[in-house]
This record gives structure tokens, C-alpha cells and sequence, in this order.
DNA sequence: CCGCGGGCCTGAGAGC
DNA sequence: TGCTCTCAGGCCCGCG
């Protein structure tokens, strides 16, 4: 499901009662992830405390007192579920929530700040691994992820870098976890639109000279759209949510993303937004705006 | 090295 | 109602 700003949300309501919280008790209802948990990997995560969470790409980052770094990712359909074993119910505004279906909460977390904390996930394709911390930058899955496009270090001489001598299209460019972290489908459609870009286009053409304003406004529109879509708590289309069960908010503000047939947003463009397979995946946008 | 397509899973929604 | 088909926000791997 997630992107970097769905990632954020679960991090960002995950962390006030993960930080500083020992695991009471860890139960794994099935291992098999995207990969096998390992066997005893509850026993591993039992009785450490939680130093710190954060965020790389896509990747939840859980510092653990161990010595260990808990690395977590959603998959497509991975989701946190925060419950508290005592005190008021959550206040929350008025949501309606399809009942998750308890045979998918496959980890479970009972932490010693009171909440119960249970990963769902019904397509498995996320995955939980422990790794030394010593270790941590020759983790594989860490290791070849391009920089984080809200960092300092993003801008467009980076991008243009990456994107040199490329022949595939910027929307593979992109996707592609080694030139920038953490965006998916949805957040590249949305950034070249905003960027006036075609997916089309080569995406090596932003590497040149004459192509760096290209790059510089690519940059800010990523910058901008998951900036925005991380104070929206995210998209909820079809599983993300909030940990408190909660929905995000920035599907109201896709300008392309599933809107194939709609009048395109641009002020002035009289566009019409479409929708087109790369890559085995749809991308949606105006081909009258985006050059 | 690079780019592309297939595969991993389950569930939702459309069409019949 | 129920069946079948297609598609879904990610990532890894093998092929050419």
C-alpha cells in the first residue's frame, strides 16, 4: 500500500508509544511473511526497549536496546493497529472502518507503554527483519536506496546525477528505489503533473544543461507533494490508515492519480487527464500540460 | 551494467 | 446471488 508519506503517518503514530517501551510480550501468529521471520523472533525482540523509531525510504527503523535494528515494510497491504490495554478510548473523530480481518494480524506487539500494537497483512508481502545494528548500512535492502527527497541532500544536481545517461522513462526513473527513496505509483504520477513533466519522457533529457530547470522543478514538486500528503496523514485508498484506525486525508488532493477522463487541474490547460500502462503499471496524466 | 517482465499473495470490484 | 476476471499503492529475481 504505503509510500514514504503513508510510512511516515504509521511512523509518526507509532513512535509515542514505541519509544522508550520495552516488549512485554511478542507474538507471531505466522512467520511467513515476504520472508520467514526467524524463530525465535519474538524471543529476540522480548524484553528490549525501543530507543528510537524512524524512517528510511519506506523502511520503519526501530533501534532497539539490543543492539539491533527491527526493520519493518508494509508490502502493498500492510498496516499498524495501535490499542490500549488500559485508560480511555481513543477520542477520535466518527470513522467507519471495515473490520479488518483478524486471521491477517500476523505480529503482535504488547509494549510496556500499555499499547498493543498489531501488524495486518493479507497479501504478506511485508516483511520484518532484525539486523545488527553495526550491520545496518550493508543491509541489501538498505543499502542501494538513492537519498530521501525530503533531506537536504535531494535537489537537482542530485536528480540530474541519477538520472544522466538514463534511457528508461522518468516515470521509471522515478520508481526506481536508487535514484530517490520512497516514492510509488501514486507520488510520481502526482509529481510529474505538478512538475509539468511527461512520464514519458527520457530521463536523461533533465540531466542537461538546458534540462535543469526541469530537474529543479521535478525536485520541488516531489518536495511539495509529500510534504502535503504527510500533513494530510496520508492516502487511504484501499488499506492505509492511520494507526488509530483513521483515514488519511490527500486522496481528496490527487490532481491525476484515478481520475483517467477527468478535466485536468491545471489552471488554463483545458487537458483531459489519461491513464496508460508503463511498466506493467497505470500512470495517469494530461498529455496537453506535460512535455 | 541496464531495462523489462514475471512472480509473490489476497481482496475488492466489475461484468456476466 | 455467485462465478470469473482484472486490478491493486512494492519489491526481488532472472532473462536478454
Amino acid at each position: 500500500m504505503p509510500e514514504l508519506p503513508e510510512v511516515e503517518t504509521v511512523r509518526r503514530g507509532l513512535q509515542p508509544v514505541m519509544e522508550g517501551a520495552r516488549f512485554l510480550k511478542v507474538i507471531a501468529h505466522r512467520g511467513d511473511l515476504r520472508w520467514p521471520l526467524g524463530q525465535d523472533f519474538a524471543a529476540r525482540l522480548e524484553g528490549k526497549t525501543v530507543e528510537g523509531l524512524g524512517r528510511r525510504a519506506k523502511y520503519l527503523l526501530a533501534d532497539l536496546s539490543s543492539g539491533e535494528v527491527l526493520v519493518m515494510h508494509l508490502g502493498m497491504s500492510g498496516s499498524f493497529r495501535v490499542a490500549h490495554r488500559r485508560g480511555k478510548a481513543m477520542p477520535g473523530r466518527y470513522y467507519h472502518e471495515r473490520a479488518r480481518n483478524a486471521a491477517h494480524d500476523h505480529v503482535v506487539f504488547h509494549m510496556s507503554s500499555g499499547a498493543r500494537i498489531s501488524f495486518n497483512d493479507p497479501r504478506r508481502f511485508g516483511m520484518m527483519k532484525l539486523v545488527p545494528r553495526a550491520e545496518l548500512d550493508r543491509e541489501p535492502l538498505l543499502r542501494a536506496l538513492g537519498p530521501e527527497p525530503l533531506g537536504n541532500e535531494f535537489d537537482a544536481a542530485t536528480l540530474a546525477r541519477a538520472c544522466k545517461g538514463k534511457k528508461t522513462s522518468l516515470k521509471a526513473a522515478l520508481s526506481d528505489q536508487r535514484v530517490v527513496a520512497g516514492l510509488g505509483n501514486i507520488y510520481v504520477c502526482e509529481a510529474l503533473h505538478r512538475a509539468r513533466l511527461s512520464p514519458k519522457r527520457r530521463a536523461s533529457t533533465i540531466a542537461t544543461k538546458a534540462g535543469a530547470p526541469n530537474a529543479q522543478r521535478l525536485v520541488d514538486a516531489i518536495k511539495a507533494v509529500l510534504a502535503e500528503a504527510i500533513a494530510a496523514g496520508g492516502s487511504s485508498l484501499r488499506d492505509h490508515r492511520r494507526t488509530d484506525g483513521e483515514l488519511g486525508d490527500f486522496q481528496h488532493n490527487f490532481r491525476v492519480y484515478d481520475r483517467a477522463g477527468k478535466p485536468c487541474p491545471t489552471p488554463r490547460c483545458n487537458g483531459t487527464i489519461r491513464r496508460m500502462v508503463q511498466g506493467g503499471r497505470s500512470t495517469f496524466f494530461c498529455p496537453v500540460c506535460q512535455r
